[in-house]
Order: structure tokens, then sequence, then C-alpha cells
RNA sequence: GCCAACUUAGCUCAGUGGUAGAGCAGCCGAUUUGUAAUCGGCCGGUCGUCGGUUCAAAUCCGACAGUUGGCUCCA
């Protein structure tokens, strides 16, 4: 479950796009094209031997287009200024950017002597040119861009001159399989961006750099909220105190709204045997994205002596030979067992089992990175078990708790995707009619979030179709949430049934759902999200006192246990500083409160409040403010500064 | 997994072939302070790891590990 999604630019393909669409292109993906056109234009004069692929504009928060090609010289930001020095020279010759139709003869002629995406006819054929003509279908008009001497295979449309590029920025360089496809040669990628002027330019930089401050990865060491450790290992998450608290807090809540929505929560092991998976399909059809695995030591002595190879031990486990477990990578198996260790009546249904439950995924390691791509993490996860009759009104259960908590949160910020099967395949299992159903329960239920969403027919999974909730990170990454599935699949391979009214056997259908994901994934967006600025509910330090001097660390010391006896976390900061000193330390830990004390505070059993957002509130008695506090932290309430 | 860049003290970073530096944090001392940094001292690194080149390596080369940006993948 929780399939990570990752999207990115178009590729190539689907961005082949009609006349009418081109033509519909805004101004600014057009001037951006255009600048693809000028950066290239640059490189081959600093490095004649580049061969170009797909140069398009993007629809991206921090990039604005991108070329791809490839030469000897790999293009390092260094190269940076030295390129964006070139575009200006172009920009400043201000060449005109004309269009001429060819035909596919013609177009073929000039990649052969190697003169498309270059400036000059060169020895070798202009490669991904020649290939990129192949994808043009028949009959289609062929189009050739030039701007000063450099032509270009391209669709247009383009801005008139090149001196309309006036402010640009090169990004970034990657690389890129050409096409996409992991079996093809790599390219170097050359992002940029551009825009109208400077300002806007300059606003949209300022953009980038104020999101990169809230990236988790560096609030999450700043704040101490989390490490991913070295030693323990890739894509490992540790929770620090302060994280763990935020963490603490939100299962807290989720679980509250569990209980209210008639849930059973459960534990189940990390680990179960290799059987299990291979009842519900999981081992060995998943197995590159699992952790290898693990063998009976009575297994591994016995046949180490037979001389058997680690190989001969992996086949065995594989073919079922010899017995051994998995680190989980899903809790369904496990919840199926408990749902079927007893019978069911219809009366019984629906049976919703609730788990944190923490499974184990072996993720490509250049895939990893902070919170939100990990191998262990511990899902939101529920199944519930029910009759055809009863998917809508479950359905609609989930969306609800997805409701409530972002909406806590405040967090309206993604978007919502319906994953639908292809009318015109025949991978997938259960009976149309019932799928049918659960398309439209899905549709309405998403219908129901008052949001936009999308149908992605082909996109459910062989099992049942699904609805997940997509969002942003600070550079602009998408990533999957939640997940509302309907399986059909599971409650067959483990042959699960309820007696329904007609005293007869019926086959239960599952839901699987995750509505936050998981905790790693969540709490990473969230701090996001927040900027590090968590409600006081959830933050993990709630309150600093502050004093003015040591002559008063008793009063202080009062007030500790006084809002500490209330449950309020709270720290005191004793140090001989300033409190001009305390305040900044409390305002950058993103503390909600501060007390300052002094004498006037202690004369009047008083504290001084200052927010981290609205700044100094004045003194008020303490008995007002642990109200306050207490009131706010019951509520769950937002900062209403923001 | 692939391509590239990066890895120096707990943190942020300087140092490009000649015996390791700063600020912050920490500790000690002085100061007793009113809404975003009081002053001074001390402690702290076999420069990611291993190997190579060199009279000499943080610095050059290679392998490995980790991080970052993409690509691919993602039940």
């Amino acid at each position: 479950m929780l399939p990570h999604v990752f999207t990115m630019p178009d590729q190539p393909q689907a961005a082949r796009k009609t006349l009418e669409e081109r033509n519909q292109m805004d101004d600014l993906q057009r001037l951006r094209h255009s600048c693809a056109h000028v950066m290239a234009t640059a490189i081959l004069r600093i490095w004649p031997d580049a061969q170009f692929a797909y140069g398009p504009p993007i629809d991206h928060e921090v990039y604005g287009f991108y070329y791809d090609l490839d030469m000897r010289h790999r293009i390092t930001p260094d190269d940076f200024p030295a390129i964006e020095e070139e575009m200006r020279k172009v920009v400043k010759e201000n060449q005109a950017f004309e269009r001429m139709v060819v035909s596919r003869q013609e177009a073929l002629e000039m990649a052969r002597v190697g003169r498309l995406g270059a400036l000059v006819p060169r020895p070798e054929p202009s490669r991904f040119k020649l290939d990129l003509l192949d994808a043009i279908p028949e009959g289609e008009e062929i189009s050739i861009f030039k701007n000063g001497d450099f032509w270009d295979l391209c669709a247009g449309p383009h801005v008139a001159r090149t001196g309309n590029c006036k402010a640009f920025k090169v990004m970034s360089v990657a690389s890129a399989f050409y096409k996409g496809d992991a079996n093809n040669p790599q390219l170097q990628r050359l992002y940029g961006t551009c825009f109208k002027n400077k300002a806007a330019l300059d606003e949209h930089l300022e953009r980038v750099e104020q999101a990169k401050q809230r990236d988790h990865r560096k609030l999450g060491k700043e704040l101490e909220l989390f490490k991913i450790d070295e030693q323990v290992g890739q894509g490992l998450v540790l929770w620090l105190p302060n994280g763990a608290i935020v963490r603490n807090e939100l299962q807290k809540f989720i679980s509250e709204q569990l209980e209210k929505q008639g849930y059973s929560q459960v534990y189940t092991p990390h680990i179960g045997k290799l059987d299990l998976y291979r009842t519900s399909g999981h081992f060995p059809y998943y197995e590159e994205s699992q952790f290898p695995p693990i063998a009976e030591r009575e297994v591994i002595e016995r046949l180490s002596d037979g001389n058997c190879s680690c190989a001969d031990l992996h086949n065995a486990l594989r073919s079922g030979e010899e017995s051994g477990f998995l680190l989980k990578p899903m809790n369904c198996p496990h919840h199926i067992r408990i749902f079927d260790s007893k019978p069911h009546s219809y009366r019984d249904l629906p049976v919703r089992l609730a788990e944190f439950g923490t499974v184990y995924r072996w993720e490509q390691s250049g895939e990893l990175g902070g919170m939100t791509r990990v191998r262990c993490f511990t899902q939101d996860d529920a199944h519930l078990f029910v009759t055809p009759e009863q998917l809508d009104r479950e359905i609609q259960g989930c969306l609800e708790l997805v409701k409530i908590v972002l909406g806590t949160l405040r967090m309206d910020d993604y978007r919502v995707r319906v994953s639908l099967r292809d009318p015109a395949s025949d991978k997938y299992v259960g009976d149309p009619a019932n799928w049918e159903r659960a398309e439209n329960a899905l549709r309405d239920a998403a219908r129901s979030l008052g949001k936009p969403f999308t149908e992605e027919p082909g996109e459910a999974a062989f099992y049942g179709p699904k609805i997940d909730f997509v969002v942003k990170d600070v550079i602009g990454r998408e990533w999957q949430l939640g997940t509302v599935q309907v399986d059909y699949n599971l409650p067959e391979r483990f042959n699960l049934s309820y007696i329904g009214p007609d005293n007869e056997k019926h086959r239960p259908v599952m839901i699987h759902r995750a509505p936050f994901g998981s905790m790693e994934r969540f709490v990473g967006v969230l701090i996001e999200h927040f900027a590090g600025h968590f409600p006081v509910w959830l933050a993990p330090e709630q309150v600093r006192i502050l004093t003015i001097s040591e002559k008063f660390d008793d009063y202080a010391e009062s007030i500790f246990a006084r809002l500490r006896e209330r449950g309020v976390r709270v720290k005191m900061d004793l140090a001989s500083d300033k409190v001009g000193a305390k305040i900044r330390l409390a305002q950058l830990a993103k503390v909600p409160y501060m007390l300052v004390l002094g004498a006037k505070e202690e004369e009047q059993q008083a504290v001084s409040v200052r927010h981290r957002h609205s700044g100094d509130l004045g003194m008020q008695p303490i008995d007002e403010f642990v109200l306050r506090i207490t009131r706010e932290i019951a509520e769950r309430a937002l900062d209403n500064a923001g």
C-alpha cells in the first residue's frame, strides 16, 4: 500500500501536445521554452560537441524549463556563471526566432549532417533529433526554429526575439535517462527558469530561498525532531524526544477519532512467516522491494553442514522448501488473521481493525531522503471488513476522518486522485459490477471533500480502485500521504467469509486505509506545513519561562510546577543572560509562549506573556494564563497569528 | 540502482600540497540584566573510511560509506 508518488515534468511522449494545446501555451511557458533555446545556444558556443535531446518548459515550483543534452564535459554548478554570461550575450544579440516548415526528408537530412540542435553542420549526426523525428506521426507538420545560427527541431511556439528572455537563471544540473527509460543512456539535464522581468525572477528566487528554510530536514535537525544515523542505517528514522512528542500527540488525536468511529485498535508483530505472505501474494511477488527473508538458525546450520550456498538458502526460502520469516511490508495479512480468528455474522460487520503498524520496505538507496522516503515507517493503518452493501458508507467514514484531521491542522493544500480501472484491461480481480459500485462510491466520497479531484483510469491496483491524497513539499515534489483502497483480492486469497442473513457464507470486501500514510512522511510534511511552528497542542515545548535575574528563580520554579501539574510541557531558562538573549533562544526554538518573570510579576502573582508570533501580550494573572493555554491545548487550536 | 556534486569540532562554515581555523553551542568565571545575541576564559577535530601518489595530503588519485539534486522505482 502507500505507493510513493513522484511527479516530474512531462515525459517526452506525454509532452507531444496537439497544435491546439501548443497555441494555448501561456506567455510564460513560451518565454521559458525560448529561454531553453537561448541556453542551448550558449552551451554550444562553449562546448560545440553538445548533442541536445528534449528541452521543454515545465510546470514546476522551482524550475521553469530544462534541456537534456549529452557531451564530454560534465557540467557542474561552477559552470553556471559562464553559461549565464554566454546566454546574456545571446539575449543581447536579440536574435529573431524564425519558424520554418520543412518536409520530413529535409528534416532528416539536417539531422544527418548534425545541423539540428546545433550552430553549424557537424560531423556527428544530431542523433537525438533523428530519433525524435521518428516519433513525429506521419502527416504532422515538421517545424524548425532558428535563432541566430542555432537551429532546432521544435514545434514551438516561441517569443519573437531572444531579447525577450531578460530575466533568467540556470538553476541546477542533474541527470535523466533518455526518454525516461532506465535502459537508455543518461543525459545531463540542465534546469533553469525565466521570468518576464528581473523583479519577478528575484521574487521567485526569494520564494525558493524561503521555502528551503522550512525544509523538514533542516528544521528536523535544528529543532531536534528526528535524525537519521549512518550507523543505524539509511532510511531508518530515529525519533528524537521532541519529534516523538509531535508524533505521540498526533497518534492520540487520531486514536480519539478512531474510537468515535467505532474502530478497534490492535497490535501485531513486525514479522510474520513467509507462508503468510505467500498466501497474501506479497512474497515473493514484491521481493525486490522487501528486506530479504529471515531464516531460522536451525535451517541455516543444517544447510551449511551440507555445504549449501547463500543462493541455495535463498532459493530454499523462496520456493518454500524451508520456512522463514519476513519483516512485514504491510499490515494487512496480520489484520486479516485477526479478523479470521473467529466466525463472523453479518451483524458483526463492519469490523474495523486499526493499528499504527510499522512496515519495512527496501527502497532504492537513491530514493531515500529525510522523512518522506524511508525504509521503515509506521502507517496509521486500518483494515475494514465490510459487506458489499456497507462499502459506500465506510468509504465515506474514512474520508470523514481525513477531513477532521486535516481540517484541524488546516492542511488544505492537497490534491485528490481517484484511481480507476482501465476498461480495456482484464488484469483486475473481482466482479465488474462490484468494481463499478466501488468506483462510484470512491467518486462520491471524493466529491464530498469539496475539493477538485482527478480521475485516473488505469491507475487502480489490480485488486481494487483507490483514492489518494497528494501534497507537495517545499521544493515542489509531490508525495502521497493518505490512501483509501478497496480490495477484492485478499478476501479471496485468505478465503474470508461471514454468515449472511440467508445463513450462507459470503465474501467480505476489504478497505485498506491509511488517511495520513505514514507517521514519518506525515510529520515531515507537517514540519514544512507549519515551518516548525507547531500549534501549541503539538509543540514539543509549549511554554518557556524566562527570568529577569536569578532573584526570581524561586518564583519561576513555582510557575513551572503549576504549569507542569496541568500537563503543560514547560521549560525554564534560568541562565544569567539578559531577557533579550533568552527571548531570542526561545524564538529560535519556536516555543509558542514565553513567560517573562521579574519583580512586577512576582509581586502580583502574575506572568508577562509573550507569544512567538504576536509578541508581548502584557501581564496577566497566572490563573488566566493557565486557563488560556490549557484551553488552547484541549481545543487543539491553531495559532491565530499563523 | 544510475548520473553528478558534496562530506573539516555537537551545529553553521573558512581553509587547494608545507604540522588544522572562526562563530554558535557546551563547561568555568564575572555580570543580575524587562521583550530577538553581556563580557572573558576553557574544552572540543587522527579533516567520512580505507588505500595510493609525494620528502610532505584536509588539499591530488582510486575504492567504499553517507548526504544532496535529478532520473528510474514505489504492492
